[in-house]
DNA sequence: TGTACATCAGTGAACGCGCGTTCACTGATGTAC
DNA sequence: TGTACATCAGTGAACGCGCGTTCACTGATGTAC
C-alpha cells in the first residue's frame, strides 16, 4: 500500500504526537512503548523512525505540544472573561483543581502529567517543561495585574510573579496528591480538590 | 559462605527495603533494577526472593516504611518545638520547601517522590500511599488547631483540616516543580522554592 | 555438651518477555524528461 | 500531458538488551537427639 501522500505522511505524523500526548500524560513517559504507541496512532511500529530520530525526541515534541496546547487553553478563558481577570482567574482555578481534570490526565495539563517524567529525561526535555512552567507563571502573573488593577489596588511586578507561582504550585501540587489516591481513596481525593478550590478562592 | 544467621538475614532484609526506599524515590519505582538494588544492598540478585514475594510487594513495605519514617520526622520537629505550634509550622514548611529536600528526594517525603507512582502500582500501594497522605493531613490539621489555640483564636476541625490539606497541596507542588528544572533552571528553580516558602509563611 | 543432619540465605546462571531500534521489502507517490 | 524511474512511508520480522523471576547449588546455621 504505501508510498503515501506527503500531505498523509503530516497527518500520520501528527497521529503520533497526539496518541504519545495522551499516553505519556496518562502513564509517563517510559510506561507506554512505541509498539502500543503507533497502534494507538493507527500504524506498525515500524514507521515511527520515519518521523522521528528516537523516542526521546518524540518526547521533547510532545512536551513542547503539551505546552502551546495547555496556554492555548490558559489564553482561551482569559478571552471568555474580558474585563474581568477575577472571573478569569476563577474559572481557571475552577476548571484545573477539578475531578474532571484529575480523572483525565491524557487530556490536562502537561506540567502536573509530567513533572516526574521532566526530570528524568535528560536536559533538553527539563528545558522544554521549564519553558511551559515559565510561561504558566508568566500568564498567571499577568492575570493577577489585571485582577489588581481592576478591583483598584495595583499590584507590584514581583508580587504578582511571586503569587502566580505559588497560586500555581497549589494547583499543581492539588491535581497530584488527588489523582494518587483516585482509585482506592476517591472521598479523600474530592476532599483535596474540594479543599484546594475553597482555599485557592479565598485569595 | 551462606548460610547466615537469622539476625544477619533479617539486617539484609533492612538493608533492601533501605536501598529500595532511596533508589525508588530517586529514579521511580520503575527505574531501578532488583539487580542494582541488591547491588546498593551489599548482595547478589538472585537472593531478593528470600524475602519478598515480588518487586510489588518490596514497594508496598517502601511505602509503609517511608510514610512511618516521614510521619516520624514531623513528630520530631512537632517535639522541637514545644509550646509553639506556629514555630513548629514554620519549621516544618521551611525544612520541606527547601533546597536541600529538592536536592535529595532519596532521603525526602514519599508524598512528593512517589505521587505518580502511587497512582500506577495497583490499589494495594495507592491504599499504602492514602495512609500516609491522611496521617500528614492529621498532623498538620492538628498543629494549625494547636497555633489557633495559641494566638487566641478557636480554629473549628472542618476549617483546620481544609486549611491543612490546601497547606501540604502547596508544599508538594512546590517541591516537585523545583525539581523537575533543578538541573536545567536552578534560578527559577530556587525561585519556586522560595515564592512558596514566603507565600505559606504569610497564613 | 557433642554429634549428625535438615534447613535455607546467598550465589550466579538461566528463563521468557517486552522494550527501543534496525532492516529488507513493497508498491504508490513524486519527479525528470 | 504522458511515460519511466527514483524515492520513501508503512510493514513486519529481527536485533540486542535489561528486566523480573526461577532454579540448582553451596555450605554455614539451626536443631534433634
Amino acid at each position: 500500500m504505501p508510498r503515501i501522500t506527503q500531505e498523509q505522511k503530516r497527518l500520520n505524523r501528527e497521529k503520533i504526537v497526539t496518541a504519545a500526548g495522551e499516553g505519556f500524560r496518562q502513564r509517563g513517559i517510559d510506561g507506554v512503548g512505541i509498539e502500543a504507541l503507533m497502534k494507538a496512532a493507527g500504524m506498525t511500529h515500524g514507521g515511527f523512525y520515519n518521523h522521528f530520530a528516537s523516542k526521546d525526541a518524540l518526547a521533547l515534541e510532545v512536551l513542547h505540544q503539551g505546552f502551546t496546547d495547555s496556554l492555548a487553553t490558559l489564553d482561551a478563558i482569559r478571552g471568555a472573561h474580558p474585563g474581568s481577570a477575577r472571573a478569569a482567574l476563577h474559572a481557571m482555578v475552577d476548571q484545573y483543581v477539578d475531578a474532571g481534570h484529575r480523572d483525565h490526565p491524557e487530556a490536562g495539563c502537561p506540567s502536573a502529567a509530567l513533572v516526574a517524567d521532566a526530570g528524568r529525561h535528560g536536559v533538553a526535555a527539563q528545558a522544554e517543561y521549564r519553558r511551559g512552567l515559565d510561561g504558566y507563571f508568566d500568564a498567571i502573573a499577568e492575570m493577577l495585574v489585571d485582577c489588581g488593577r481592576e478591583s483598584g489596588t495595583e499590584l507590584a511586578p514581583a508580587e504578582a510573579r511571586e503569587r502566580a507561582v505559588a497560586l500555581f504550585s497549589q494547583m499543581v501540587g492539588a491535581l497530584l496528591l488527588s489523582r494518587a489516591i483516585a482509585d482506592t481513596a476517591p472521598e479523600l481525593s474530592d476532599e483535596v480538590l474540594e479543599a484546594n478550590r475553597r482555599r485557592l478562592g479565598a485569595v
